[in-house]
DNA sequence: CGTGTTTTTGACTTCAGTCAATTAAAGTGG
DNA sequence: CCACTTTAATTGACTGAAGTCAAAAACACG
């Protein structure tokens, strides 16, 4: 298999964001074991209940993984793009407490649970790496949580806008100011903690008031910093390097 | 250090939750490089913006992670009780992104990261119980926006009686269905975004309909099932093994 | 005891949800 | 390429759960 051909690339590159890596080290992750996979928009890449045998990194496409609460509605609790690993969390814990379903069509690669395990141990700095990511990863979770605790609906949209633009430049997938939202309104909804009618008035309103330009699912963010700051949102959460 | 008196012991006690480790394995947590220090009810144990060179394990006592939003509000992001590493998040990644502030008295384990960081990698098994500590909190982070971000009132906090209660009786501090709560209300608040005048209400309805009796900090279950059924509690996100 | 939290309660407000209908866009098959 | 369906976005009128403000009662503690 070619470094530069294998489907493991993205991965390496998201790694990067976070932490150090040698040529070698780049290289044994390129060269793990692995089974590319396409899968369908909306088609679930794991359910709640799964016992998985394998990882899960994303290769392109966007995914969600989302929970089902009582009372018959659903919250997203991670997007994830090209590059990140979407089940380490599903991989070394015994059950999975929640479903990974693909928001376009998505390409995925498949690393037996055993081959992470190994190389995590083998090469400490691909381990640290994994490891780091899991800890953003984390972080990137505290963050929703005071987002859909503590933030008005305007406040909160504006950060979903804003940590996706960073993600998406960070992945090398999209300009910061000026990328597609790969997202129903309802699907918005459900990541922000709000109804899909009160997402539309609000993303209206972010329109309205200058702060974006939308047609379709394109999102122009007029002034970063303006942005930013109804979203009060500080990168830092994202522990890029 | 005698293994018994060893600060650590807690630690240990909680990562067998959820993993396996052998007799050896466990006396070199507990022989790891620590320093034990004392901290005042609400003092903080770390600040956002820290750059901190130690992780610490916390010994006794019960401490919280907040953050700050900029309406002025703060979101509790994680409970902490006897055994959990309350900072690895603030250990391997760079900068500090949140605050970590004792709720009682407070005894903490503070451990070189270099130690730590070692112990990961030349123990595998230590390494990947720590790993599977830090997924199980991201887990619980994402249980948590969940919580906040699609439940009602009276689902949240009875969700958060029912976490506690079995967090505390799995860390061998408590019974699951008699417990002190050491929390005000406002703190509570914090945790399930919601106010405290919300929350003192909530938690006089769910004690009026039967599901608990309380009486100061101390809360009594009086059927668990009941509760969990209210909360919309399942605690395979908790993922004791 | 007195002072400062914490808990409780009541009256009123508001942000976001609900329900329902309309418009726009995106497919689909003939 | 056009009628036909389906899905997504938008808008309006009304509702309701939770927030705000403010004050009283109950504790906790030096």
């Amino acid at each position: 298999m070619q470094n530069t051909s294998s489907g493991l690339a993205p991965l390496v590159r998201q790694l990067l964001n976070r932490s150090k890596l040698t040529e070698e080290d780049q290289a044994a992750i390129l060269a793990m074991p692995h089974q590319v996979k396409q899968i369908p928009a909306l088609n679930y890449i794991a359910r709640e209940g799964d016992r998985p045998t394998h990882s899960c990194a994303l290769i392109s496409g966007f995914a969600v993984r989302h929970k089902t609460v009582g009372a018959g509605g659903r919250q997203i609790v991670n997007i994830h793009m090209a590059g990140d690993m979407v089940d380490l969390q599903n991989s070394l814990l015994a059950c999975a407490d929640h479903s990974v379903q693909a928001l376009t069509k998505v390409e995925v690669a498949l690393i037996p649970r055993q081959a992470i395990e190994e190389i995590a141990f083998e090469r400490p700095a691909v381990g640290k790496a994994l490891w780091v990511d899991t800890l953003a990863e984390g972080s990137i979770a505290r963050e929703w949580v005071a987002n859909v605790g503590r933030r008005d609906a305007k406040t909160r949209v504006a950060h979903l806008l804003c940590e996706f633009a960073m993600r998406l430049e960070a992945a090398g997938l999209g300009q910061q100011c000026n990328y597609e939202l790969p997202m129903t309104q309802e699907q918005i909804a459900d990541t922000v903690g709000l109804t899909s009618v009160h997402v539309n008035r609000t993303l209206r309103a972010l329109d309205t008031e200058g702060y974006t330009k939308r047609s379709k699912r394109s999102v122009v963010i007029n002034d970063w910093k303006r942005l930013a700051e109804v979203g009060d949102f500080n990168p830092l959460y994202l522990h890029f390097a």
